[in-house]
DNA sequence: AATGAATGAGGCTTCATTCAT
DNA sequence: GATGAATGAAGCCTCATTCAT
């Protein structure tokens, strides 16, 4: 709210940060609590202030992110458009995302699964993916792309989105707008080739 | 010396199948080296008469099947046959690899990047992934695919079939015949749309 | 804070204490972390805040007693007089502290060899007797004791206090006034026998 | 009892020598059976066919030294001489001993007081030090050194012989012929000055 | 709220000892 | 006798968590 000086922010989101940079560099298990501390400048008997415990900690901030994710998807998505150009927002949406912050797109990939993760949290997982699948299905309903397993299609599409981003991530490659554009043109092609144009 | 049955497995073996356990279900820093013993029906001990420690056991693990799937695809891949083919083989044979180990196949995911593989273990990383960019590009230079970056365009495929197959061992995703033949098809359009047939 | 009698000293100097006692009576290897623990009514944990290992623990004792031995001596030491009696304070002095601190005599005499005191430690060692043996060339080049390669003097006079002292500690030996005085004498002799009256 | 070619030792003197070797360099509870093992280029099992345990290998090797102390300068005891020789003799056979074994002096000394030591093994250590005490004694009744404790003179000759041999094993200390008469003919004049000639 | 010392369970690893070969 | 794989207790150390200040 605040305009013009950045204010400091809460100790609450210094933690979560500290964290996010900790879990992404050496794993849940990998990272102890002091190091999060230490990270974020504070006592390790503070994050305890704002988190019950380590387990809480990595589900706040998984939460977040996926929260974040959703809303900025979402908040971009042209209800109205052709689905072509539904899918182009999105995937470029999802990219902005990712190159801004790419600490937490990795998080988010490589916790996805963990067993630490409670039943809210993945369920929360869930969400983007079935917003993606009903897309995917309504296209195939409108004869746009192609028959076929509707989560085949889009974890073909989300597969490849990956793993373009980890390579950027990596540096085994650069991505400029051009190379997005490509990118995301073979992607349709994998769901609409030799069916729209 | 048995022979026709298997025989008693080889005690460094038994320990790396119990890893490659736990590991998947758990993590590296996630699983302690009795909880692996226990897997294994031995003593905690004794894994160190087979390995030095415990990050030498996650390094033998991930070269043994490193090893064993660049051994699989290679020994199928049809060295003269058009890159349509080739590609289909080799989609097909870690498809088949994947089904087969699916544990191993989520143990070498997942762990890719970890810092707890030493230097020679992530050099033979990268061997797979060399060997799909060449093809890659051959198939470019002739004119059968699109034009790009070559990495690009492999990890788009790499990606792809990470996706699908991760999707299918989370029991999200069936699956069948032709289900593998669609993923296979759709990724070489996501490669080739518009330009071979 | 309090004045007068001692307040409750630092926990570093309590765990100091308890390692003294147990490393005297079975070693550093025969010494466990959790038995100095106990011993010094303390969590075993609790000793990683004061000493970054096991080892760190045992050089920060040899050289707080180290030092002590050198501030002691050297404190009383009086330059200007003459040889004989400086020979005769630097013993009694020695005498003194081997009979308050019995077991950092022990300490530092059973451990003065040892591989884990690291290189500072080791260099520490050697100024005690560096002075003595400076006390001895000063008392040969003014012809008050015998010639003869300096370290061997010094050496034998060191080595017969030692056994002297060990001989007490062990309840061979009832040290009486008399029996300090004339084992001074001895030395002194051995140092100086037909040259000096 | 072969003469010419030296034949193999038997297996227990193998084992106590790479003992030997050991226990000096790193101490008893810093050496483990195994490293014992490899120095006497066996099988670690085989040490339990020969010792019923590492305590009882150390207190073999104890006392195979003792007695071979013992033996060596009791055999060389001039039982009529004046007390003079006799200390002259029994001092130079305890040298020659150090010198020619320097391994199992050093042993000898450090563990002499080891919690490790059964009782027989306690007990045998004194027997050299009564056997000096007495000769003492015997010098004293004579008038030939002067009066006092006798263990006070016989620990401050003992204690002066073991510093100088461990400045000679440290290498601060070169034991010449003439250094080795000097510091005998030190001793006995820490024990006679004065009286005798 | 914030700190950081203290805790003790648990992790990785070593090792004395046993036993089947 | 000789071997060395196997064992599991115990050692050193880390860490999530608590609590007095």
């Amino acid at each position: 709210m605040a305009r013009g000086r950045p204010p400091t922010p809460h100790r609450g989101d210094v933690i979560l940060a500290a964290a996010l940079d900790c879990f992404v560099e050496r794993g849940f298990h990998g990272t102890s609590v002091p190091e999060v501390a230490q990270r974020a400048h504070i006592a390790a008997g503070t994050i305890y202030h704002y988190f019950d415990s380590k387990d809480a900690l990595v589900n706040a901030l998984f939460r977040k992110w996926k929260a974040e994710v959703a809303t900025r998807v979402v908040a971009k998505f042209p209800g109205g458009a052709p689905v072509r150009q539904q899918f182009r927002v999105m995937w470029l949406e999802m990219f902005a995302f990712a190159l801004a912050e790419p600490k937490a797109f990795a998080f988010l990939e490589l916790h996805h699964h963990a067993s630490y993760l409670d039943a809210e949290s993945q369920a929360i997982d869930r969400g983007l993916k079935q917003f993606a699948e009903m897309m995917v299905q309504r296209a195939q309903s409108e004869g746009v792309i192609r028959a076929g397993p509707t989560v085949l299609l889009m974890e073909l599409v989300f597969g490849a989105f990956i793993g373009v981003v980890r390579a950027h991530q990596d540096g085994r490659l650069e991505l400029t707008p051009e190379a997005c554009a490509l990118a995301e043109q073979a992607c349709w092609d994998a769901l609409a080739a030799g069916h729209g144009r």
